[in-house]
DNA sequence: ATGACATGATAAA
DNA sequence: TTATCCTGTCATA
């Protein structure tokens, strides 16, 4: 689950649940215990995304630094009368406001790969380390200067949160799959205006992503010949992707198989047809 | 029961 | 490049 766009949608939800009121802090699993035990009741003023990390304001200068990295979740669920639920797994950190902002509400994290207790000076580090996040409607401009003049990938520098915050692997390859851009071209042979037209794309489909809590990145015209191929193909659960997780499934658009490898540790999708492969470079 | 895998990132080599 | 961490889910046995 966790691109920027689920971040930016737990920031939401915790503004709207926890923020304003004492929060008692807990660590059920043990791992975040001494940090729970000096934040416990203090006031949660601000949950703040950016990219793919969250931070959670509390008063007396300290910050929360979440990151979920993977597989990690943070569930915010809202106990109007029935009281707090006993943790269900490896419950890294509690939050409960018995008196939210609409009643009481609680939040687990799990499974988290940083969940740590900063100074805002330490959140300042953190935030110079990252690009420009489109949910944010930040400018791309700090984003096109690195791409334009790099030897790497495309699909290497739009996974690069120092270059741009919040893509992560499913955005990635359906963003270029709608752009018709092949993973493995360079940034430095990509033009402008199609760099600035994905990241005006994304920041559209990462704010419906906010709002809906998934990643569609399929238009609606081809929603319905997705699914017969999806059957066809004889698949359990229905695509919502152009290319992700499709590797040889028919492209929706073309017919071409979509293919699959591996980049930088990470799988790749993309149509061999709608993104046509780059020159290689002359290698001597 | 067991193992592979996942929408991530880092440190070490 | 590889190993490693974090947890849950799904497929296979």
């Amino acid at each position: 689950m966790p691109e920027g766009h689920t971040l930016h949608r737990l920031a939401r939800r915790l503004d709207a649940h926890l923020v304003g009121s004492p929060v008692a802090v807990s660590s059920p699993q043990g791992r975040f215990a001494r940090e729970a035990a000096l934040l416990d009741g203090s006031r949660l003023l601000a949950a703040e995304a950016w990219g793919k990390h969250l931070f959670l304001d509390h008063d007396d200068d300290r910050v929360v630094h979440v990151h979920l990295g993977l597989y990690g979740r943070f569930d915010v669920t809202r106990t109007p009368g029935e009281g707090v639920p006993a943790p269900v797994g490896q419950v890294r950190m509690r939050l409960v406001a018995e008196d939210g902002p609409k009643g009481p509400a609680y939040a687990d994290l799990r499974g988290a790969t940083a969940c740590e207790l900063l100074t805002s000076a330490e959140r300042a580090a953190i935030l110079a380390r990252l690009g420009p996040d489109p949910i944010q409607g930040h400018d791309p401009t700090p984003a096109w200067e690195r791409i334009r003049v790099s030897r790497s990938p495309i699909g290497t520098l739009l996974m690069d949160q120092s270059v741009l915050a919040g893509v992560g692997n499913v955005y990635r390859a359906e963003i270029l799959f709608r752009h018709g851009v092949h993973p493995l071209r360079l940034g430095r042979s990509l033009r402008r205006p199609v760099f600035l037209a994905m990241w005006e794309d994304l920041r559209v489909l990462m704010a419906d992503g906010v709002r809906t809590g998934r990643i569609e990145t399929v238009r609606d015209e081809h929603r319905e010949e997705l699914e017969a191929l999806g059957a066809a193909a004889g698949r359990r659960r229905r695509s919502r992707s152009y290319v992700y997780k499709r590797t040889g499934e028919p492209c929706v658009v073309c017919g071409a198989t979509v293919r699959g490898d591996v980049l930088a540790a990470r799988n790749v999708f993309w149509c061999p047809h709608c993104q046509p492969a780059p020159r290689r470079r002359a290698v001597r």
